[in-house]
DNA sequence: CCAATAGTGTCTTTGAGACAGTATACC
DNA sequence: GGTATACTGTCTCAAAGACACTATTGG
């Protein structure tokens, strides 16, 4: 093997909030190693492609999930040496969020992939291929403090949502309740992050006006996580 | 070619203060292509050395800067098609913050190092191989993020340092003017972030006490930058 | 003395958080 | 009416920022 030769994956961390609990997307390998073991989708990458295409179609072709409409930026690389018992292999790791939507069936050749609890698969009691367990738990903290300056927690709600949809989306990856006035003040006074639709949701209480994305991206100030 | 076939390289963005400027490390290359062109340290990832330990490698080799006391951490990968014209080459990138020391003399491996002042290797004008002006305004951007929530701005300190010189780190990568007395305030409020020596610098004006990096990792509450 | 830099005092403003109070739906 | 959730009012507290003031050195 000349030096130069180093396999290149694409994996996605797929995250989503679904049942009052962070998920994530995990497929069951078809293949050795670690055949029938859970693992983060993902794959080669192709040799005309650009690292972020690379996990756009890896995204489509293993879940059924277009890109398109959902939050995709690279997290890291990983590339102990060990961390592929074939081969040396580097993985470009990707951080996904999105809405709760119903998985397309697989299909063709789209593996079998499903939403898991988070803190179940980060379990070392679960058996999880590779170091995609490593991997999921730098993609939680990374979407923790994603929350905290930028508007990307929206990604995570079905158009258009309630404030309280958003709120339950930070009380989750947060694992930390939070004030609803409070919130609510803070989120619609920064300015370009929610769009009032001008409809209004119909469930228990008072109806909640809904909205949409809006078009800012950073949250100034931030939203800091309180400390406990 | 096999598709898993990529060539992969760390590259390196060194960035230290030096003459009331942010520079960075850049070696002149030496071979095809952009032979000439400035470009940032680095190079190929052996078979059998994880992503850090090349970057450590390959900072040690083309710069003689030894990785310890310095901090190095994973900026982001990097792989573009036709970022390399030989042929396909994922880089991982990384970051490295350093006090203004004197450079090794080059010497047998060692390649011509030298630092220079950022916003000129960001200016348009200035030839540069590779994406490598992407990368390091890539870095810039991390570093100044860094400063805001994390204490590595005293890793461009040498130690022992007045708070001054750490303001002025400040100022120098934020690119902005920050008052001295509401910064020391504030940087000796963090616990564990900066251990007094009980010594004192004996320059222009009153002696300054001085001080050497501290346990402590995160700055609680964050350091963020003023709006303008 | 003056100039220069270090560091403190203190006031103002901003924003977070607690939490009471009001609004509007469904039963 | 009661319950549930949405939202607003308001108070308190923490921290940032402006800036005056004092402290300690070298000329």
């Amino acid at each position: 093997m000349r030096r130069q030769d180093v396999a290149v994956t694409v994996d996605l961390a797929v995250l989503t909030v679904r049942d009052d609990a962070l998920a994530v997307l995990m497929v069951e390998r078809g293949n050795k190693p670690f055949r029938g073991m859970l693992a983060l989708p993902g794959g080669f990458v192709e040799a005309d492609e650009d690292l972020d295409d690379a996990a756009a179609r890896e995204l489509v072709e293993e879940t059924g999930i277009e890109a398109a409409g959902l939050h995709l930026e690279q997290l890291q690389a990983y590339g102990e040496p060990q961390r592929d018992p074939r081969r040396r292999t580097v993985t470009i790791c990707y951080l996904a969020l999105m809405p709760d939507l119903p998985l397309p069936v697989a299909g063709g050749d789209a593996a079998a992939s499903r939403w898991m609890v988070v803190d179940d698969v980060l379990d070392p009691a679960t058996p999880v291929a590779f170091d995609h367990r490593l991997i999921l738990g730098d993609a939680v903290e990374r979407a923790r403090t994603m929350l905290e300056h930028r508007t990307v927690g929206a990604a995570f709600c079905t158009e258009p949502f309630a404030i309280s949809e958003l709120r339950r989306v930070y009380e989750i990856v947060w694992g930390r309740r939070l004030d609803p006035g409070n919130f609510s003040r803070k989120v619609t006074g920064v300015d370009g992050f929610l769009v009032p639709t001008g409809e209004h949701s119909r469930d228990g209480g008072r109806p909640a006006a809904l909205y949409r994305r809006g078009p800012a991206v950073t949250l100034t100030p931030p939203l800091l996580r309180p400390a406990r």
